[in-house]
RNA sequence: GCCACCAUAGCUCAGUUGGCAGAGCAACUGAUUCGUAAUCAGUAGGUCGUGGGUUCAAAUCCCGCUGGUGGCUCCA
């Protein structure tokens, strides 16, 4: 008997009844078969060795794909916990899925793994691929199953097959001496792995919830080829180079200390001048666009807190409130409580809608020790930060206008790569279903007026209201949360906010929160990160280095830096007791964009030798020329390509 | 908060089985006055994160705390 396969060409071929794609594939070209990691029949994935036993629709996947790489990486996670339980017999395995980025598997192991172990459990993966055993898969019966993982004393398998849905097919794949229970689908072999390493261990919880064991996990990666492991190992110390932390110490940017406390940032000179320029920049783009700027206190009344409802439902994050006056007063964790006393502190006209209150307010967020990181997670943080109170009908509108001024402000900071989530209504929210469902449209209406594409993350919305986010990516493809514009049912309602509409009755507006560099001190961070130090010269913060080639020169070379000054230029002058090669090495160690290097030749024609950044000598000119190049290099905020 | 690891000079790091705390760079002083990524010489710099314990003796071993790193959880 024969079945009838159609290939993605739409072309169609016979082939006899239990044939298995890997032999369709040898039919097509051995070097497919060699690199096909499993395959798609009518849209699920299946093995190479699984025989077809009807009509259908293939598909080939190779590492080179996403479905290929979650396989591949699926079974070498198997790989993995093989040699675990060669190595370690008393553990136990729960589950090992594949990420993003490679793959982990959890243990239940009663001492935690070493870093030995990790080498350890490498040799022994690579014997597991050298031994080169099949991925035999097998369908079992759950009463079959529960038995075999009972006797191999597999608790937390157990408790996978319990929840199974009654009508799930159960499969297990034997791999040699190692049984996992598995949905599939997996390399026919291990020998198909080629190139893996483990990269780090730590603890998680099993099923991700706190109040359950603490797990032990392994993280990996894999490969089919030498080059492709060493890149990314290369790419991950590319990282490593990046790192704010690293740079944000080298350049002397911004520092962190123990006896102020965990999480608090300070802003060093070189780090607030570039705050200073962004915010400069935000504020002159906010009254543009029609915002007020405003400034708010930093602590508020505990009965602010209890009208805004952030007692209930966010006093897990904020800090223990301060009595004055037998008072309890509580540190801000979110400005929005007091933009809505200002809106509220007078009558509002439909006519004066919409209302748009920014500020860069900093606001205090108890963040759990082990949540810090450097400048992306920290407790006391400034957002850019607005709340635009408008009318039903005024809505999309308004959402239009703030994707399109986000996404200019990205644009101007040299991020234009991003990924667009609309959240949408949660298990626990507030508000009625009617209106989450309105707002929810009106989100994606905006979206679609934009062009913008976007991907719907389902239950992800804040309790007050659904919302839409933009990830930025860097240029290392990795993403930032930056900006978020949530709806708000919540507020409006608790501070009874009011509008006179046209009817001359009182109506309820819309709220729309939004940040949308998020927090200044993140956004920092990421900017770091991206320009690696080599900052666009509209934002570094010592623009230009005058170097004087000797103390001769010291004179005519502090003329220059004043004048340089005078154009509003942010220069600095190198008047070491050093030689020139020295000063350079300096400047191109602090990742000043230009330098100015002035000796007897410069002096005697009246010009100047200008040196750029990672790019070295560009010659001389004259120092009006360069003013006015320069002057146009930051009004344009270029962005550097020296990177 | 949880699991693992880490904390030595301003920075990067060495310090053996517990036995007198080290290097390079930076800083300071002097010499040198120099042409595009490190001139030479000298000087100074430490309660080994912090509190306790073990020991004749602790940077080293044990416990608590603080801070940090990688994850888990959570998020701007």
């Amino acid at each position: 008997m024969n079945i009838k396969i159609t290939f993605p060409d739409g072309s169609q071929k016979e082939f006899p009844k239990d044939i298995t794609p890997l032999e369709i594939a040898q039919g097509i070209s051995k070097g497919l078969a060699k690199e096909v990691v499993c395959a798609q029949l009518d849209g699920k994935l299946i093995d190479m060795t699984r025989p077809i036993e009807n009509d259908g629709a293939i598909l080939f996947h190779k590492f080179t794909d996403e479905k290929g790489k979650d396989v591949y990486w699926h079974s070498s996670s198997h790989i993995m916990a093989q040699a675990v339980k060669r190595l370690f017999p008393d553990v136990k395995v729960a589950i090992g899925p594949s990420i993003e980025q490679g793959f982990y598997y959890d243990f239940d192991k009663e001492i935690p793994f070493t870093e030995e172990d990790l080498h350890l459990i490498e040799e022994e993966m690579q014997r597991i691929v050298d031994e080169n055993f099949f991925f035999e898969r097998k369908v079992v019966s759950r009463d079959e199953a529960l038995e075999l993982f009972e006797s191999l004393g597999e608790d937390y398998k157990i408790e996978l097959i319990k929840e199974l849905p009654e009508d799930e097919t159960i499969t297990i794949y034997v791999l040699g001496d190692f049984v996992d229970l598995c949905r599939g689908p997996h390399l026919q072999s291990t020998d198909k792995v080629k190139f893996f390493k483990l990269l780090k261990f730590s603890g998680a919880y099993w099923r991700g919830d706190e109040k359950n064991k603490m797990l032990q996990r392994i993280y990996g990666i894999s490969f089919p080829s030498r080059k492709e492991l060493d890149d990314y190992l290369k790419k991950l110390e590319e990282a490593e180079k990046r790192d704010h932390r690293k740079i944000g110490k080298e350049l002397d940017l911004f520092g962190f200390y123990e006896d102020v406390g965990a999480g608090l940032v300070h802003w060093h000179p070189k780090g607030g001048v570039m705050r200073d320029v962004i915010e400069d920049f935000w504020k002159k783009e906010h009254y543009k666009a029609g915002y007020q700027i405003v400034y708010t206190p930093h602590i508020g009344k505990s009965i602010l807190w209890e009208t805004s409802g952030h007692l209930d439902f966010y006093k897990d994050s904020m800090y223990a409130p301060m009595k004055i006056d037998e008072i309890d007063y509580y540190i801000k964790p979110m400005n929005c409580p007091f933009h809505i006393m200002m809106y509220k502190s007078k009558l509002r006209s439909y006519r004066e809608l919409p209302y748009k209150s920014a500020e860069l307010g900093t606001v205090y967020r108890y963040e759990r020790s082990g949540a810090l990181h450097g400048l992306m997670r920290v407790r006391g943080f400034t957002q850019d930060d607005a709340h635009i109170m408008c009318t039903p009908d005024q809505l999309v509108s308004e959402v239009v206008k703030l994707l399109d001024f986000s996404l200019f402000f990205l644009k101007s900071f040299g991020f234009d790569r991003y990924d667009i989530f609309l959240s949408t209504k949660p298990d626990k929210y507030v508000g009625k279903d009617i209106d989450w469902e309105r707002a929810t449209e009106s989100l994606k209406e905006a979206l679609e007026i934009s062009g913008l594409e976007y991907k719907v993350d389902s239950g992800e919305g804040v309790f007050y209201g659904p919302k839409i986010d933009i990830k930025i990516k860097d240029a290392l493809d990795r993403s930032w949360q930056c900006t978020t514009i949530q709806f708000d049912f919540n507020l409006p309602e608790r501070f009874d906010m009011t509008y006179i509409g046209e009817d001359n009755e009182a109506h309820r507006p819309y709220m729309i929160h939004r940040a949308l560099l998020g927090s200044l001190e993140r956004f920092f961070g990421v900017l770091i990160e991206q320009y690696m130090g080599n900052f666009p010269v509209w934002l570094a913060p010592v623009q230009i280095q005058v170097i004087p080639i000797s103390e001769h020169q010291v004179e005519y070379a502090k003329g220059i830096l004043q004048q340089l000054r005078d154009a509003d230029i942010r220069a600095d002058i190198d008047v070491q007791n050093e030689k020139v090669g020295y000063k350079i090495r300096e400047a191109e160690k602090q990742k000043i964009p230009y330098m100015i290097v002035v000796g007897n030749k410069e002096i005697e024609n009246n010009n100047i030798s200008v040196r750029r950044h990672l790019k070295g000598d560009l010659g001389t000119t004259n120092l009006k020329d360069f003013i006015s190049l320069i002057t146009k290099e930051i009004k344009n905020k270029t962005i550097s390509t020296t990177d």
